[in-house]
RNA sequence: UGACCCAUAGUAUAAGGGUAGUACAACAGAUUUUGGUUCUGUAUGUCUAGGUUCGAAUCCUAGUGGGUCAACCA
């Protein structure tokens, strides 16, 4: 039975089962999460999150965050602090807390090894005549006049490249590999360059910093990285990543790479991401139409539901697009177990129970969550007046409306029966006010009336609600695949992504503090903002309940 | 007209030469003081063509389709 139910490896688990087997690493399992931090993390990089540290944690290993900060003027502190943030609250404990700053000066050496191994030179060319020699994929590039400097000469300009005695762009070191190859990345890639940029880690001690495929293997290596996990964009890179640590004579890290995850109605590229928060598409990184982890989070989404999504989503090496329903799934799995059910009324329409006693306020009681036990109940103010929703009313019900209707009847949730008598128009003959009659005997819990209704709503007393500023959020775009649809992806943003509307919430909810996650009765989930006040009460939607009844009417 | 990676229901992901399974989505029904939840059931898949084999989703070859690679980004 245990082996039935048994969750199937993923091939990065396999690559580290038979390692383990073979003994290749004494039993060592480390891996490694290595952001660059220009950018806030998303949805995409939990599933790289979860698969590095839950790779780890899995074989009895561990895992070091290590920030990629080779590139000084892309780079920032404030993004350091959201990654560790973000993946703290993701659920994860790392190792260790690294940098690749922290080895400029090991790479420096590194780098001059190879000079002396005649394996790397200085080139005076400028980019574009560099780009010039390169060639095409599928056209070999010829060699760089420069190609063929001494060590000595090569040692002295690199020297004089790190002393600062020359300007951007005018020196670069690149490794002597082989400028026919079919991998463009083995043309004597660029391993150094100039950069007179304040470092926020390094400040000014440096002036010449490595490039990515000359930092990250050998960061890898240096820390001991048994398995180092990348995403498909890096398969090229990875025959460069073996040649630096063939060449340097060090730790054979070794590197693999899975498919990153795409999700529907949404972009997922740093670059993307960077540029609707620069132009005000969205309020911010952590806007709750992001799909960045803090936007998500704002979002009212828990790390368990993330986690468990990217559980399900799986870890292969061919190109995916995945659902944003199933992420949705995973937050209305979790919520429904632990959001505490309250009523808000989001679209009021007024009811008066013309039979009920005028002044008169009832205390009713009403269980938390039926699907916590211990959960508990809570009292909610019941009155002559009242609001339900607008859409739980129609005055020409197509057939199984359950709900109200002239001459209909619903339960009041955890309150009376009541029938609509009177219906009340205004000058437009929209419907502005209803007249019902409650049925006495029918109070919940109580009921001795033996009337049966189909349908039960929310409501709440008018008398005793809260108004509180709802945001009601939908897809950011408008297509499935923005980033892959003809001409600029911002062409496609869904301008209706936010509707903020004033609800009316049962007095209970004073009492809610920023992030507690509640169920809007037949509404869906919701959390409190942190933009809330003293005086005003802001709710996100994190995501609708299953609406099976709007799926039917809207056939 | 190159190299590399990839190809299993609508979407993802298993099956490591031996019964194609799971999840989400879909559909039908039951239960329900949330048209929620829960439960039961149904339909849908190995890119194509060859080859190896008693037996191929799995191994081989070719084709087709998709992706990646020509930043002093990571």
């Amino acid at each position: 039975m245990a082996e039935a139910t048994e969750k199937s490896l993923n091939f990065i688990e396999q690559i580290i089962e038979n390692d383990l087997e073979s003994g290749k690493y004494d039993g060592r399992v480390l891996t490694r999460f290595p952001p660059e931090p220009n950018g806030y993390l998303h949805i995409g990089h939990a599933k790289s999150i979860c698969l590095n540290f839950g790779a780890a944690q899995k074989y009895g290993g561990q895992t070091n965050l290590r920030f990629d900060d080779t590139n000084p003027v892309t780079e920032d502190t404030e993004y350091v602090e959201s990654i560790k943030n973000d993946v703290q609250w993701l659920g994860f404990n790392w190792a260790n807390e690294f940098y690749a700053s922290d080895y400029f000066e090991q790479l420096y050496e590194f780098a001059k090894k190879l000079i002396n191994k005649g394996l790397a030179y200085v080139d005076d060319s400028t980019s574009e005549e560099m780009a010039a020699m390169k060639g095409t994929p599928t056209e070999p590039g010829i060699n760089s006049p420069y190609r063929n400097r001494t060590i000595e000469e090569n040692i002295a300009l690199f020297e004089k490249m790190k002393n600062g005695e020359f300007a951007e762009g005018t020196h670069v070191l690149r490794a002597k590999i082989d400028m026919t190859s079919t991998n463009m990345l083995m043309r004597d890639p660029i391993i150094y360059r100039i950069k007179f940029a304040k470092h926020h880690r390094t400040g000014d001690k440096w002036c010449i910093y490595p490039m990515y495929d000359f930092a990250h293997g050998q960061s890898d290596s240096i820390e001991g990285i048994t398995h180092s996990i990348c995403t498909l964009e890096f398969v090229p890179h990875r025959e460069l990543y073996d040649w630096c640590i063939d060449n340097l004579e060090i730790f054979p890290s070794k590197q693999y790479e899975f498919a990153r995850l795409n999700l529907t109605y949404t972009v997922m590229s740093k670059r993307k991401l960077l540029q609707l928060v620069n132009e005000g598409h969205v309020s911010g990184w952590d806007d709750p139409r992001m799909p960045t982890i803090s936007g998500l989070r704002r979002r009212g989404y828990t790390p368990e539901a993330i986690r468990d999504f990217c559980d399900r989503i799986g870890v292969a090496k061919r190109d995916n697009l995945i659902s944003v329903g199933l992420l949705e799934f995973c937050i209305r799995e979790q919520l429904n177990k632990i959001a505490a059910r309250v009523m808000a009324v989001l679209d009021p329409l007024k009811v008066v129970i013309t039979n009920y006693p005028e002044g008169e306020t009832e205390i009713l009681t009403t269980e938390n969550n039926p699907e916590d036990p211990d959960s508990g109940t809570r009292n909610v103010p019941f009155s002559r007046e009242i609001y339900i929703e607008k859409d739980d009313f129609l005055e020409n019900p197509p057939k199984k409306y359950f709900r109200l209707a002239p001459g209909q009847m619903v339960r009041l949730k955890s309150a009376y029966i009541v029938r609509c008598d009177e219906v009340i128009k205004d000058e437009n003959g929209e419907v502005v006010e209803l007249h019902c009659s409650y049925i006495e005997n029918s109070k919940s819990g109580q009921d001795t009336s033996g009337i049966s209704v189909k349908g039960t709503i929310h409501w709440v007393s008018i008398a005793n609600a809260l108004q509180a500023e709802v945001r009601l959020y939908d897809r950011l775009f408008k297509v499935e695949d923005p980033g892959n649809e003809e001409g600029d992806f911002k062409d496609y943003i869904n301008n209706e992504s936010l509707q903020t509307i004033t609800a009316y919430v049962e007095p209970s909810l004073k009492e809610a503090t920023v992030g507690t996650r509640y169920q809007f009765l037949r509404k869906g989930y919701f959390s409190l903002d942190k933009d809330s006040t003293d005086t005003q009460l802001v709710f996100n939607r994190t995501v609708g309940l299953k609406d099976t009844w709007a799926k039917e009417t809207g056939k």
